[in-house]
DNA sequence: CACAGGATATACT
DNA sequence: GTATATCCTGTGA
């Protein structure tokens, strides 16, 4: 999980069109107290036990949807939450879903980028390589950063926050970047 | 910068 | 059943 995490920074990841390239993302494992896995399954993170590829989607403070890839295999809690990507796609349709001009602020967070690219509870359980999903692997090898991760107050003291270093469409600055 | 908004889950009575 | 916590964002000070 931790060698995907990275991986993942410079794909394309888009939905029925729409998206761009994703410039960060967080892992987090079954051991990990700020996982929503560490306590066990529930029908809310059913998603996120396996079969790796498929997308975790929940609900975060009852108003935002937050989109997860999980890479754990059955039985196992691993995901990695896809926090911010850079638009590239279908940029008329995100403006439109979200009432904003400033692509800065389209998907530089984990519940904008959701309702920027219309992801909700349908797409919990759908496999990130088919439709309406597009993964498509990253066209250039982008410069790396790693840093604590945001949110959260349990275990926030490990680097699992992995971002392409200087990108503008970050949902917060890399410290000491 | 403080804070409301409110689904889902766990911990307590 | 009630209370508290959470992988956050928009709005108003």
């Amino acid at each position: 999980m931790h060698e995907v995490a990275p991986e993942l920074i410079g794909a394309t990841l888009l939905v029925d069109g729409v998206g761009g390239v994703l410039v960060e993302v967080e892992a987090y494992d079954q051991e990990d107290p700020a996982a929503h896995g560490y306590r066990g399954r529930t029908p809310r993170n059913a998603s996120m036990f396996g079969p790796a590829g498929q997308a975790y989607v929940y609900r975060s403070y009852g108003i935002h949807w937050c989109l997860n890839l999980a890479c754990a295999e059955e039985g196992r809690a691993e995901a990695v939450l896809i926090r911010a990507l850079e638009p590239t796609h279908g940029l008329e349709t995100m403006r439109e879903r979200r009432g904003l001009a400033d692509p800065r602020l389209l998907c530089s967070g984990p519940g904008r980028l959701c309702q920027a690219l219309g992801i909700t509870r349908e797409h919990d359980g759908l496999r990130l390589d088919g439709p309406p999903f597009e993964l498509l692997r990253r066209e250039r090898e982008p410069e790396l950063a790693s840093a604590p991760r945001i949110g959260i107050t349990r275990a926030a003291d490990v680097e699992w926050r992995y971002v392409e270093k200087g990108s503008r469409f970050l949902s917060r600055a890399v410290p000491r970047a």
